[in-house]
DNA sequence: CGATAAGTTGAACTGGCTCAAGTCATGTGG
DNA sequence: CCACATGACTTGAGCCAGTTCAACTTATCG
């Protein structure tokens, strides 16, 4: 069964920079430079093909849009492609904790595939875009695709991973040991990125921060205070810029990479 | 392709008695009371037999004994047939951060599958039996039976909202509130398997319940003393006893169920 | 039975929280 | 395009839940 060749032509009648963009909403798996973080990785050209007429490309978000809320039906995952965005839980009292943050190439969504139900939601932090997956698709492609499968179930334990390595620096770190953690993690994504490592605009407030890392938001304040005043990074409210990364690997309790 | 009979002839020639104890070393899939919060649940016979034909059987353990080790290259998962195990990183510091605590009929191991390599060690709390399957035959066991994948991505999605929930608890809840949630959560699960909700031996030390939930030993200590003197629970060491469920709850801050 | 690990309880200390009062950024309507 | 409202952020002061340290009791097991 061969696959539809639309999505090529497609590709091959835009300028090359537009197709290299990952903004412009029609550049298909294939051309995105986000396949290597994303799930085309490991996947043939031919087999890309066939992944990308399950996919719903390049929808657009403003901040605060939902891509899903807690509660509501499982149907897709979602493949960030530009902007960033948030997963969090409303808890019995009402207040919100942030559970996730995500960035370009990262994919979302996974909260609801053991229940099909989401877990929690996903809102947008600033404009941004997405690609959606439906589940049901991925999953029968899968069974056709065994290179394919192996990439999700990775995926998959790549969060599993990801979630515990959160559940370890809240409960045993202090306070400017998450937040350092924190700062490390996205200047690491953005490298990933091709972006700069020491230079970026955090997409989350203090309360959003604070919620993520278990802290108040008052203390993430402090935090960045007190690491301006040490020469550790630069703050001018949410742009950040880290001057010295090994004192903050050192605050970070970070060893490795 | 017809699975091979060797299983089913193994059990039919065992008495009922042996085949229906899930302790027993030798009960296959099909026949394992613990199949239904496993791997089984979701195949039809003969998909079952499949499964068992990669599933090596009802090794056994001693408590203290490793099941793997951080750091190790990732070849199984494994499924509790009995006793309980913890999985657990070395902190910088080299203090043990415990991550996970799980039963007969749950599933470990699917911390290496996103990079081939386990990101916590897992310890027997006790003498403990257990499956191993490998997983590169499950992976492509799962390519032939839809369900099996299906079965698996929805297991790992349980791994993910499970962390995430121990996310939550840990960054958002009081110290009592975590140790009252543990408490029914192992309650639960105990129901699941059709033993007592009320009366169970906890599995883990002070200090591992303490690692596991983000507090001190002490604070673990006194909350059980806490929690007996408003007869909420009665506690003898590692025996529990939830007397007032309702009480537990509401200090849990769980509405639900 | 004795050694060692596990658990309890008390007392003092402290990191992060709460409450409060302010400044600064952002964006909306006149 | 400015003014003003609203939300985001900062900083200070006092307080408290949970930690730390310590002394002791109780289990467990070779």
């Amino acid at each position: 069964m061969k696959s539809t060749p639309k999505a090529v032509n497609l590709a091959k009648d835009i300028p090359y920079a537009a197709r290299s963009c990952h903004t412009n909403p029609s550049v298909s798996c294939g051309d995105c430079r986000l396949g290597e973080l994303c799930l085309p990785i490991a996947l043939d050209s031919s087999e890309i093909l066939r992944l990308d007429e399950i996919v719903k490309r390049g929808r657009a978000l403003n901040k605060g849009d939902f891509l899903y809320r807690e509660g509501e039906e499982f149907k897709s995952i979602f493949a960030i492609r530009s902007g960033s965005f948030k997963t969090f839980k409303t808890t019995h009292e009402g207040a919100e904790q942030v559970t996730g943050l995500f960035l370009p190439g990262e994919i979302m969504g996974m909260d609801g595939i053991g229940s099909n139900k989401h877990s929690g939601s996903a809102v947008a932090l600033e404009t941004g875009s997405f690609c959606e997956i439906p589940f049901h698709l991925l999953e029968e492609l899968s069974t056709r695709i065994p290179s394919l499968q192996g990439r999700f179930f990775r995926l998959m334990g790549q969060e599993i991973v990801k979630d515990q390595q959160m559940l370890t620096l809240v409960s045993s770190n202090a306070a400017e040991e998450r937040v350092a953690s924190l700062l490390l993690s996205i200047s690491k994504r953005n490298h990933r990125r091709k972006l700069s490592a020491t230079h970026f605009r955090l997409p989350m407030t203090r309360a959003e921060i604070g919620s993520y890392l278990g802290v108040t938001l008052e203390t993430v304040s402090r935090i960045f205070s007190r690491l301006q005043k040490q020469n550790v990074v630069k703050v001018d409210n949410k742009e950040i810029e880290l001057v010295d990364i090994q004192a903050l690997k050192r605050i970070a309790k970070v060893h490795e990479d």
